[in-house]
DNA sequence: CTGAAAGCGCTTACAG
DNA sequence: CTGAAAGCGCTTACAG
């Protein structure tokens, strides 16, 4: 199969590129040379090189930046940023980060000058890089999930469901509660989200929380549940994510530790996993689904020049298990 | 920040744009020259719009195709793929699915109008229609995970896999099998792998096996597994995914029933989760990282016109768990 | 080793 | 309603 160009399609349906173009851009065609033209392009199953498009005002093409392919959140993420930029006629263009930060910037320039026609940003961390290449940017730019200063973003709510969380362990009143958070270069989870719980915490009169900090992995989640058995009493521990949780289920069972009994635990993320663990584990849902929609649909205001929210604050809701004492 | 072009960096370091595309694609450029152009690139930050090389002969861009971004799996393929190709100097563009075969036909044609140099393909089926596009592609085409008949492909060794699993099972001669699996579009899944489980049942004497089919999702699992306890005494389940194996989970535990001392569980594909169950999930492993490897190893030679195979069997590692009967 | 010129597949004012 | 022409940001023979 030859690669087939719009001027092989026009000439074909006897008429020039200019028309060709104008059919695909909704520019004026008469009927009977529209259908002209539909005919030979479905019988050639022709679709238009979208990055030939070197002189359109617009590309029709938006880029999404995410750190990693492989979680589950940003599976949803990206399947509902999808879905709304295909209905409304646009293509999505995925880059991954792979959990690097070079690569992530690499990736936002890349964009850029691709003349895309704006960015959602799902980023590892915003440093003074990514201010000044968003701020600097030639095309809208919508940052998901963390906070952008001086920049448009969609957020989960990480403080109040911290708050929500601390506050529903708080509540049996545990002596020795812990906290197995991670970096904080992650403003959402690594600062926001502990914040919320300790807070919440301290609402029901519980100053005092070990704190533990590694990363996202399933054996950091086993690691830092050892550190936290070593360093004393726990009969609470509340993990960032239900990975960690993950893993401290692991090591507790192990250790011959019964949860709720002894051990308390409670997760972030609300996989759909955790409902399979023994006990089920006490965890809360961001609204994965919602964050894409809106981070996709402020874009397109963005590039459409309407108006929008500078930040958003997308909802969540708690999926209690049994792995929290009443 | 606005677009800046080859032609400005050109300008910014007194040469000409040929002196510039030279200097990206490895032609011949004076050291001096070499560096001044380095110098501006560095300043202004510029990357080159990949899509603005029309008369290039070869892109560097590696189109793939996925069937959905929300499966641990496929997150592993892409991650593979990813790395290996960024290493090999290629960017990799990945385009979604959404489960939806029209989409993907779309998918792999808009790729190929592209001009990307080739395409990895990760089918949700092998319709006529894909047999045509990729028998009359303009540019190579590697499809992961499924036969492609004429094609070049990299799969499961579903069959081998289904065998092990059958005999592992067979082993503790279980009176009522049933097996749950999903459609036969999914030739890999649907029926290699399942072929490979009766015929390992039936190497250790056991013929007969009740036999449910459904969908991939958690939901089918557990209606799959009620509708094989209506259908008479079960005593062991061989599902065709893990995930079909927590809805099995989900409604033997609803139903008071033991895992193995009622009905043995068995699955595909080792998740991390599955050794979080109680008892663990006895499945197995395919090596997803190296479907990805070898997948976009063998589309690089194909571009550089090498010889390979044109099919490779990836290998597959039992993870016993506590799930079976010994 | 470098530049001038033609061309890739498309879009877009501008005529008609 | 349609075409001729210039141009988008690059690459590539071909001279020099």
């Amino acid at each position: 199969m030859e690669k087939i160009t719009m001027a092989d399609i026009a000439q074909l349906a006897g008429v020039t590129k200019s028309t060709v173009s104008r059919y695909f851009n909704g520019g004026y065609v008469r009927q009977e040379t529209r259908e002209r033209i539909q005919e030979v392009i479905k019988k050639y199953n022709y679709t238009p090189n979208t990055f030939a498009r070197l002189k359109a005002r617009n590309s029709r093409v938006v880029g999404v930046v995410v750190p990693a392919l492989n979680s589950k959140i940003t599976g949803r993420v990206i399947t509902s940023i999808d879905r709304y930029l295909r209905k409304e006629g646009y293509e999505t263009l995925i880059k991954n980060s792979d959990h690097d930060v070079k690569q992530e910037l690499e990736n936002i320039r890349q964009l850029m000058s691709l003349n895309v026609d704006g960015i959602l940003l799902s980023a590892i961390t915003i440093t003074p890089e990514h201010l000044e290449l968003t701020q600097n940017s030639p095309v809208p730019i919508v940052v998901l999930a963390q906070e952008c200063p001086g920049g448009f973003s969609v957020v989960d709510d990480d403080y109040q469901a911290g708050f929500a969380m601390g506050q529903l362990v708080g509540r049996s009143h545990p002596s020795h509660p812990a906290y197995l958070g991670v970096e904080e270069s992650d403003i959402a989870v690594g600062i926001e989200r502990r914040r919320g719980v300790l807070e919440g915490l301290k609402s029901c009169g519980i100053p005092d929380v070990r704190i533990f900090q590694g990363d996202y992995s399933y054996e950091s989640g086993q690691e830092m549940t050892r550190r936290a058995l070593r360093s004393g009493p726990v009969d609470a521990l509340i993990c960032a994510t239900d990975r960690l949780a993950y893993g401290a289920y692991r090591v507790l069972g192990e250790m011959g530790l019964s949860i709720p009994g002894d051990v308390a635990v409670a997760g972030f993320g609300g996989y759909d996993e955790s409902a399979l663990l023994t006990p089920i584990l006490t965890t809360l849902k961001f609204d994965s689904y919602t964050l894409g929609y809106l981070g996709a649909e402020t874009l397109l205001k963005l590039i459409r020049q309407e108006p929008v929210p500078q930040k958003q604050v997308v909802g969540f809701q708690m999926i209690p298990g049994g792995s929290l004492r009443s």
